[in-house]
RNA sequence: GCCCCCAUCGUCUAGUGGCCUAGGACGCUGGCCUUUCAAGCCGGUAACAUGGAUUCGAAUUCCAUUGGGGGCGCCA
């Protein structure tokens, strides 16, 4: 094992990144990352027509929001480049015009219209579907005519009719496929432009790629790629083709099912430690019990072999979980910091800006552990922000209470903490806990009363930490409010 | 239709002939803790697709069936 390890990642600016592909991308980093190799961006622009704005930019910010860094590719370069296809036309030209020269390829004239009509034919008779080997044997004067028509052919490779092309793949073992179920493929365009199964084994011999690891959706059309490196004298690298993740309904992921982009989980505040971390264990695992491995230790025990071969369906309920576990594993600062984002764009217009970062510090202290995505955190904090609270009076009164009690309740308590010099935790407790026996309430009944009355909410962080943050003067203000709210 | 791949709880998975009356996780659920929620802790629910074969013994090997997925483009 001489052969340094190459990785690469061809994504295809023709859509945004899902889930599926960044997966593949991520399985391409881990492996070249713990086999100490080169892990390599090529874009694999060949579709000029099919070319989505600002998908590539989104490739890559996705790369780079999961801390998939790339030795050589765009933006960084490398002794193999150029890393976009669309720069290295020639080269496919000459492998095309090599292996039309050698007999392994050559030039068809057919018409699209041609090629649909007789598709819609095999259709009809329900045969496979598969070019019709018109052109195949072509005599020189025909081609010389079409030629001189005007017709621009397209370069087909001449596929053996008879035969088997087998090989070795990490995952799915010993592969097999009759040579004559493939049909004659497209190798170049009438653009000029080559198709995915020239340039990517051009390339992936030009870059010295040791490793093709990619989705399974290319293993049925990976015997031609055999073929191809066969013809042009190359050796064929190692291939893995990873199971591929379904949507909820198990049909391959598509637009249809919800957050799409890798981005978009950014956008939803999901950590990319977290979409690292589950996004490895959707088809590969470490053992029969870890879940949560950071990083490094993904990179330290990763391995092809233990990848399975079970396509799997992306579990978003699991993601959010174990999105919650990595949150709160944060530091506070960390925390903060990222939260905050998140909390200028949640929280409404009227709360006045900059906010206070110390005091933004101290109610995430409160809520960090309640989270379980980011975009929750401006909703669970906004009571601390907010000047008035909005809730009916009627959720002041607990459990086995009254008005009246409530009310007593309310003023007693106002009472008892107006002369509070330290608004600490501890010293609110002090004062407020043996209040609920001397008012016959139990602490729920109290500490309810009170809560709603301090944040408007049933549900809350708990009440002396609560108050603690809101501060004096906040806090007894609210208190007021309520016991005005249960006189009217 | 043809070719290829796959098949363990609802989902993600462990399991490579006996350690499996099948383990872990999410979810759901009962309880504990507790000022609500969350977190945490303890317990429960739930799977080897089916039929043959090999073997003393099969979730693990082989075959068939069924089911699911992928591919069959001048897309990648």
């Amino acid at each position: 094992m001489s052969e340094p390890v190459r990785v690469r990642y061809a994504p295809s600016p023709t859509g945004f990144p899902h889930v599926g592909n960044i997966r593949t991308a991520l399985f391409d980093w881990v492996y070249a990352r713990h086999a100490g190799g080169t892990f390599i961006v090529r874009v694999e622009d060949t579709d000029v027509a099919r070319t989505v704005p600002g998908a590539l930019g989104a490739i890559f910010d996705g790369l780079r929001w999961l801390g998939l860094d790339w030795d050589e590719g765009p933006e960084v370069g490398g002794e193999y480049g150029p890393y976009f296809q669309s720069q290295r036309l020639a080269l496919y030209k000459e492998a095309a015009e090599r292996l039309v020269a050698q007999g392994d390829a050559y030039y068809c004239f057919c018409s699209p219209e041609r090629l649909e009509t007789m598709r819609a034919e095999q259709a009809r008779r329900k045969v496979p579907p598969g070019y019709d080997r018109l052109c195949r044997n072509l005599s020189p004067e025909d081609a010389r005519e079409c030629q001189a028509k005007g017709i621009t052919p397209v370069v087909r490779f001449r596929m053996p009719l008879k035969g088997q092309t087998e090989f070795d793949d990490i995952i799915r073992g010993h592969v097999r496929f009759e040579n004559s179920t493939i049909d004659d493929f497209v190798l170049m365009k009438s653009d000029g432009y080559p198709t995915y199964h020239l340039a990517s084994i051009v390339d992936d011999h030009a870059m010295r790629i040791s490793h093709v690891i990619r989705g399974e959706e290319w293993l049925s059309s990976t015997p031609r790629h055999i073929l191809l490196y066969r013809a042009l004298g190359y050796p064929p690298p190692v291939f893995a083709h990873l199971p591929i993740i379904l949507g909820p309904d198990r049909s391959k992921l598509s637009k249809r099912h919800g957050a799409t982009s890798i981005t978009d989980y950014r956008d939803d505040g999901f950590l990319p430690e977290t979409m690292v971390n589950f996004l490895a264990l959707l088809g590969w695992s470490l053992d029969d019990k870890t879940e949560i491995i950071p990083r490094d230790a993904l990179v330290k025990n990763f391995s092809l072999e233990r990848i399975s071969q079970t396509a799997a369906i992306f579990n978003r309920e699991k993601l959010t979980w174990m999105n919650g576990v990595y949150i709160r594993q944060l530091s506070l600062d960390e925390f903060t910091q990222r939260a905050l984002p998140f909390l200028e764009k949640g929280l409404p217009d009227s709360i006045k800006r900059p906010l206070d970062l110390d005091y933004v510090r101290k109610v995430m202290a409160l809520i960090q552990e309640r989270v379980r995505q980011l975009t929750e955190v401006a909703e669970l904090s906004l009571f601390f922000f907010e000047e008035r609270l909005a809730y009916e009076p009627a959720m002041l009164i607990e459990k086995k209470m009254d008005a009246a009690g409530t009310l007593k309740a309310l003023q007693v308590s106002l009472e008892r903490i107006s002369p509070l010099a330290s608004f600490e935790t501890g010293a609110l407790e002090a004062v407020l806990r043996p209040l609920a026996e001397e008012l016959g309430l139990k602490t729920g009944q109290l500490f309810g009363t009170l809560r709603v009355a301090t944040t408007g909410r049933a549900v809350a962080p708990p009440l002396f930490e609560t108050m603690a943050v809101l501060g004096k003067e906040r806090t007894l203000a609210r208190i007021k409010a309520a016991i005005y709210k249960m006189g009217k």
